[in-house]
DNA sequence: ATAATGATTCGCT
DNA sequence: GCGAATCATTATG
């Protein structure tokens, strides 16, 4: 019998590929965010993103068709990860999402631990499970041990990181829409609900 | 070459 | 609630 444990299907990249930004930050909710760091297997459950849909989206890096070293990653073919350093201390995990040239990413904000918890406690040096151990981006990174290697890196098990589990099966009913946050500077666009989250969930990084 | 800044977190008040 | 930590990226000279 399979329990909550278990494995389930990677998701292919193609998924992000055939998907915009906020579908697909809509629709992983549920799904599992997992990695493979020195042989050590973590996962959670992801519980909390944000959708960034450049060109227009002004608060996105690839904002007004932006091309540089940084962003990249965001223009290539979706389904690999977009990891870049902010305030130069954390590191933030995106989903490169859309075909070649579309420079859209989904930002993971926070998952729910379920493989490995007792190496993410080690890795963010917590005594007790609470939400502190991996609700927030730059956190969820440290618990999973996710660093700069996996900036560009297509998804799958041989990569060391990977989704699994099958989109859309959270009911519309139990996902909040909300602002995005920390994008204070960008007019308009900060106003767009494109933060999605699982309600009544104690794993996510703001209400 | 230099300077400003941020898709954040933590600890203290 | 507020401010510091801390550095890659970016724009500008």
């Amino acid at each position: 019998m399979p329990d909550s444990s278990s494995k389930q299907a990677p998701i292919p990249p193609e998924y992000f590929r055939q998907n915009n930004a906020l579908v697909v930050a809509r629709n992983i909710l549920g799904t599992r965010l997992c990695t493979r760091v020195n042989g050590v297997y973590t996962a959670g459950i992801i519980t909390e993103t944000e959708a960034y849909c450049a060109p227009e989206d002004k608060a996105s890096h690839a904002w007004n068709d932006r091309k540089t070293k940084r962003t990249e990653v965001m223009y290539r073919n979706g389904g690999r990860a977009y990891v870049y350093m902010c305030y130069g201390i954390h590191k933030l995990f995106n989903l490169v999402c859309g075909p070649e040239g579309v420079a859209h990413a989904v930002l993971i904000r926070a998952i729910q631990p379920i493989e490995g918890a007792e190496e993410m406690m080690k890795r963010r040096k917590l005594k007790v499970l609470t939400p502190r151990i991996s609700a927030g981006p730059g956190i969820l990174s440290q618990a999973l041990g996710i660093d700069m290697q996996f900036n560009g890196v297509e998804l799958s098990l041989n990569n060391g990181v990977w989704l699994e589990g099958i989109p859309d099966k959270i009911k519309p009913e139990d996902v909040v829409s909300a602002r995005r946050i920390g994008i204070e500077y960008a007019g308009e666009w900060a106003e767009k609900l494109w933060r999605f989250y699982l309600k009544d969930s104690p794993w996510v990084s703001k209400i």
